[in-house]
DNA sequence: GTACATTAAATGTATATACATATATTTGTG
DNA sequence: CACAAATATATGTATATACATTTAATGTAC
């Protein structure tokens, strides 16, 4: 998975389990540790979710764009509105669709009305794809499962308000 | 920041704030909602991040790896040192290495001892940058900063649950 | 001490992110 | 209508991740 982890503080022991790491350390002060804490949680969670989606082939923005075009089946989207719905405006939706284009997981043609636009269109072997592969989503396979539901939505309630 | 965001949930709607996608969301459970924002915070606040680091000229990557060499100075690092400090295995330390060399953050030289392996040193030039940035960090100017100390706290107890 | 396994680092390739620029088409304005 | 601005997509480049392979040096077994 493609995550940046900006750690300050393992610079001065050798490496054990990651949450071993975490307790070991002194930090600044909580917030600096719920930083840090919040980048590992997330890497760890990814790499979980990758190895889930690994056996069907697919990376998780590629499956990502085909759960929004499974959204708009049997309508086509372009690719503006992927990238809108991905909410990752800086990753590169046109070479993303050239990926699942040469799988045949989608088709690509010039749409009549505005001959700038694409329309991008999911085929039934993506249908047929994602359809394997619901179950093994949304983290009820992670670490996420560890917590009870109270939890789940306090953490909700605090990351809302980290992004406040 | 590079962050692979798996949500299947944002497949109709047109897209405002990321906040207000989710309050708008119907998620399957709390499990999978707190999946989701846990990707979407760990994205924006590694954004944010990034854009402090920017005008210093440092990727997160590389940043993270000098951090690393300043806590063994005037020691230096092996390569095998940085990889299991990094905590990403998987990315690739040889090459970050090769960047902080060509812009004089570091030196590279072959161990004596074992010539295999490689001592890596930074230097005066990356200290300096260091000293500088050494304040944009941890997480207290971005997002994290709006909790409490309690919420920030909980928030550490949660995450650990998570990946125990 | 040679042969084989192990280790350290580098390299290769595919994918993705981050950001700038190019190209084609449409829209808007005079 | 002509022409500039805006829009949609694609392309280019640097960096990083993910994973496999290569190369050199060391360690170990016989």
């Amino acid at each position: 998975m493609y995550i940046h982890i900006f750690v300050t503080s393992f610079e001065t022991r050798p490496r054990v389990r990651i949450e071993d790491e975490i307790k070991q350390q002194q930090f600044k002060n909580e917030y600096q540790k719920a930083y840090i804490n919040l980048m590992l949680t997330s890497s760890r969670l990814q790499v979980q979710q990758a190895a889930l989606f690994k056996p069907f082939g697919l990376t998780l923005p590629q499956f990502n764009i085909l759960r929004i075009l499974r959204g708009q089946y049997p309508k086509p989207a372009t690719i503006s509105l992927l990238i809108e719905r991905m909410m990752d405006k800086t990753s590169n939706a046109s070479r993303i669709v050239d990926r699942l284009e040469a799988k045949e997981l989608v088709t690509r043609k010039q749409c009549p009305n505005d001959r700038r636009t694409v329309d991008v269109l999911i085929t039934e072997k993506a249908l047929a794809l994602l359809k394997k592969m619901d179950g093994c989503e949304g983290g009820r396979e992670t670490g996420i499962a560890n917590l009870t539901d109270s939890e789940a939505r306090e953490l909700n309630r605090i990351l809302d308000k980290i992004r406040t």
